[in-house]
DNA sequence: GTGGAAGCTGGAGTGCACTCCATGTCAAGT
DNA sequence: ACTTGACATGGAGTGCACTCCAGCTTCCAC
């Protein structure tokens, strides 16, 4: 039986998520990725799982969650289907906080576009 | 003449703004804020001006402007009328990466709500 | 006039999230 | 075989924006 089982370099892995190599090797210390799988070398070969699960820590970090609270949903994901419920409850809670950030984004915006009319005015 | 200028005390910026008073101090020390009016014995005094800057700065820092460009900014105003033109290239500027903040933010909303349908799908 | 809160200064310390470096091994194209 | 680039490790360093502290002075309500 033949076996394919797609592996990515860190230089693809770099490529695909954009993260630098130094950031991957830091996610991977401190456990927000799993031990990453290695060749005979001992060099990092990336599964797509791994791939997947960094498509979602960009996701979490670009939206401002902090390594710990990755971690606690990290910890969650690897505990198994059990937890499901925790994982909902804990992206529902970051969504509102993202639905936050937006509308305070916006609001902050009117003040900028209120201060460009008002400079406007002086021309 | 009588000639009513109204002051604040650092508690009053303190509650008026949401800075703490270490922030204050970290921001008049670093020129964010220009020396502040002192009474008798030293206390900063600020004024309806401060303030007014205050709000502006608290704008720009919840936009995530850095204080390096903020500090360019105080320049400008510092300077006169003549910068009116860069004040408004500046918030311009400013006004573009925040429409892309609110955008990446809404994009990356959209990958949390898939994910929480996924998650739903399990239960 | 006294006690507790508020304020002062200079400088050290903190927390977060990387980022860089020295030194060494391994891979792979020519 | 050789060279060059990719990758490895452990640990130190960075940058930003505060935040805290010691030791002292001043304010103000009672």
């Amino acid at each position: 039986m033949l076996w394919v089982v797609s592996v990515y370099t860190p230089a693809e892995v770099v490529e695909e998520t954009g993260f630098t190599l130094d950031t991957l090797r830091y996610y991977e210390k401190i456990g927000l990725l799993e031990p990453v799988g290695r060749n005979s070398a001992g060099q990092r070969r990336f599964s797509e799982e791994d791939v997947g699960w960094l498509g979602m820590v960009r996701c979490l970090r670009d939206t401002g969650m902090p390594i710990a609270e990755m971690l606690r949903f990290a910890e969650l994901v690897r505990a198994g289907d059990h937890t499901i419920q925790d994982r909902i409850k804990l992206l529902e809670e970051h969504d509102r906080r993202v639905e936050g950030q937006i509308a305070n984004l916006a609001e902050r915006q009117r003040y900028i576009h209120n201060k460009i009319s008002y400079y406007r005015s002086f021309l």
